[in-house]
DNA sequence: CGTGTGCCCTGACAGC
DNA sequence: TGCTGTCAGGGCACAC
């Protein structure tokens, strides 16, 4: 998926059109996504005025003056194409206002919607069990230490865990890992403050450089407008496998497999 | 409880 | 306008 970052410039190239527009249509051309479009979607929403967008994590929420919320998730492959020339067979659910359209498209299907009264959405499940933004000041350096605490799993899969950091994906977490000089196979439990206290900005570094970016581009994402993002360009150490280490000059590149995704790093400096 | 595995789905690419 | 195998930014259900 578009991580954190994508869903950010995502919500941000939407707001642009659909703050403070009124919903004229909304069309669906299956039932479902990954789960089932919500029970009256189409009747909540046609008419509706939107009052915000927002995101929590890796997910882009759309407030209406109806007091719900769309939540929309982009699972691994989605996006919204703003004004689609000629329709796609993974437009899945459109959205007509102010004289554009806006089509969501997943070619995967990982990706999903729900929709919820926005006085508890943070009640929706999901959200009800979820760590703090990376970007906002609830992550610090302590809570971090608690939730490692006495964790045998590897740091790479824990902050993978949205439990523990709300928003990071395997792009940014190898990256992230790579310039705190993390290996990303050290139990959780084991990395202790001076790393923390080196992780921590880093992961902001990433992430919000890769913003200013306009999102990462990988093959099948783009941002709402059609335009590539670039920060791919900036990975040091993703998919870079069999390359020599830009940190210490010294090491190679290594992909291992960790929870069933890659995972590089640089065994040289990464302790 | 924590941890590990398989799987949902389509498309791109490498290799034959 | 070949085939087959592998991999992909996520997260859930299930087994132990």
């Amino acid at each position: 998926m578009p991580e954190l970052p994508e869903v950010e410039t995502t919500v941000r190239g939407l707001a642009q059109f659909l703050d403070g527009q009124r919903i004229e249509r909304l069309v669906l051309n299956r039932p479902d996504m990954r789960f089932p479009f919500p029970e009256g979607l189409v009747q909540s929403l046609t008419g509706a005025r939107v009052t915000a967008l927002g995101r929590r994590a890796k997910y882009g929420l759309i407030h209406t003056d109806r007091d719900s919320t769309m939540i929309f998730h982009l699972g691994m492959s989605g996006r919204w194409r703003i004004d689609p020339e000629t329709p796609d067979k993974h437009d899945h659910l459109v959205i007509e206002a102010a004289g554009h359209s806006f089509a969501l498209n997943d070619p995967r299907r990982f990706g999903y919607v729900d929709l919820v009264d926005t006085a508890a959405l943070y009640d929706w499940p999901t959200f009800a069990v979820m760590g703090p933004e990376p970007l906002g000041d609830e992550l610090t350096v302590e809570h971090l230490r608690a939730a490692l605490k006495g964790r045998r799993q590897a740091i790479k899969l824990l902050l993978l865990d949205q439990r523990v950091v709300a928003g990071l994906g395997n792009i940014y977490v190898c990256e992230a890992l790579f310039r705190a000089g993390i290996n990303p196979r050290k139990a959780g439990g084991r990395v202790f403050r001076p790393a923390l206290e080196r992780l921590l900005p880093t992961i902001r570094d990433v992430l919000e450089q890769s913003i200013v970016d306009g999102g990462s581009s990988l093959r099948d994402y783009a941002k709402p407008d059609g335009e590539l993002g670039y920060f791919a360009t900036r990975f040091q150490v993703y998919g870079r496998e069999g390359e020599p280490c830009v940190r210490c000059d010294d090491g190679v590149v290594r992909r291992v497999v960790q929870g069933g995704r890659s995972t590089w790093f640089c065994p040289k400096c990464q302790h």
